[in-house]
DNA sequence: ACGCTTAGCGACCCATGATTGAATAACTTG
DNA sequence: CAAGTTATTCAATCATGGGTCGCTAAGCGT
């Protein structure tokens, strides 16, 4: 996180807004789906006007872009933090997992699966395929690991499990709600914990 | 299966029909979106005009809604049929969620959560929320009697457990391709063991 | 063969929403 | 302060797509 001390520049403040833009509507398009959120309402949450908005992006594609990549860098950064953590492949595994539900759950991050549609029809699908793939082999990876270092069974096919817990993990971005009773940070843990159960090595 | 033998009568003649148009709009609504499908689309596959879906639906939301319900409706038919089988809770549960992942890789079924959302905004989320607890409510029934019949450990948090097998399933039909490479009854089968791999009483 | 009903077609109507451009307010710089 | 630059707004423009209406033609019972 860059901090910025003293006062903005002109530059800094156009790209505060513009970060601003794409978070808010990286929340709407989440909550309502891209194709029913007109610009309109994004530029109604911000207190201007529509055509306010296309100083800070090109069109509404590039808007959804940007969302996406904002979005998948978070989630990806925060993958990779936790997958350099200390410990054994399972317990890094597990720090990997809360950290990407806990990415997965904050607001504007919510249903963050529900854009690749329209990313894949409108933009580049490669992009949308890297990303996931590298999510999927950042679990692979440490499955295979902890084979190794047997704090995972060894029996394991890490392809066909890798499926499975992402889709575990996947799908509480989609029933999750913030304003909800659970507290996202508990959930993670328990639902990383039941994700990985099946596979740790029990001597 | 109702078969027909003989002429169809003029009532079965349209109901043929409308469920034709049912099947195809629940193909397109999920390979590209509710929103992105124009009428014109699915009355072009048809053959027909767009004015001519008029004579069988009453609107584009109503077509969304019979979709809905006949996806939803396979999918519960096939759960319960499977549940109903003999053996093991295990064994049971395993057959549910094979009957479950067929459905779901079939080519007008795929997708179907991805119309969930224009379904709860536009139609009534009770009729959603209902059925996706049934699902929930199966799975979790046949934990519990698993953990009674000896066939599943005896410390399973059903709730939790149901939320990850249930993730693990229904990620299949976000990223499953019937055009792919994989056959989607062995998928099934790999899939449906491996999520239950970790439950299994091992003595 | 004659009217009646129904399916389907083509041409419309109309609201929505993305995008653009001219006009204006605000701010910077010399 | 005046000229120039930037941010916003307001008022079009334009395409898309849901939904409607009147017409034709085929099917059917009498």
């Amino acid at each position: 996180m860059k901090e910025l001390t003293g006062f903005p520049t002109k530059e800094q403040l156009r790209d505060m807004k513009r970060r601003e833009i794409v978070r808010c509507a990286a929340k709407r398009f989440g909550q309502d789906g891209f194709e029913n959120v007109p610009l309109e309402a994004i530029a109604t949450d911000l207190g201007v006007t529509k055509a306010a908005l296309y100083n800070y992006v090109s069109s509404k594609n590039d808007l959804l872009l940007q969302c996406y990549e904002v979005g998948m860098d978070r989630l990806v950064a925060a993958v990779e933090a936790a997958k350099d953590t200390s410990g054994t492949a399972a317990q890094r595994l597990s720090a990997v997992l809360e950290a990407y539900i806990m990415t997965m759950t904050q607001s504007d991050m919510q249903y963050l699966w529900s854009y690749t549609r329209p990313m894949v029809m409108y933009g580049d699908k490669r992009v949308v395929q890297a990303i996931r793939d590298k999510l999927d082999y950042a679990v692979r990876d440490l499955l295979i690991e902890g084979m190794k270092d047997q704090s995972f069974r060894p029996d394991i096919d890490p392809k066909l499990a890798s499926l499975v817990i992402l889709g575990a993990v996947n799908w509480v971005g989609i029933w999750y709600r913030p304003d909800g009773p659970k507290r996202a940070d508990e959930l993670a843990q328990k639902i990383a914990r039941e994700a990985l159960y099946g596979y740790l090595f029990k001597p």
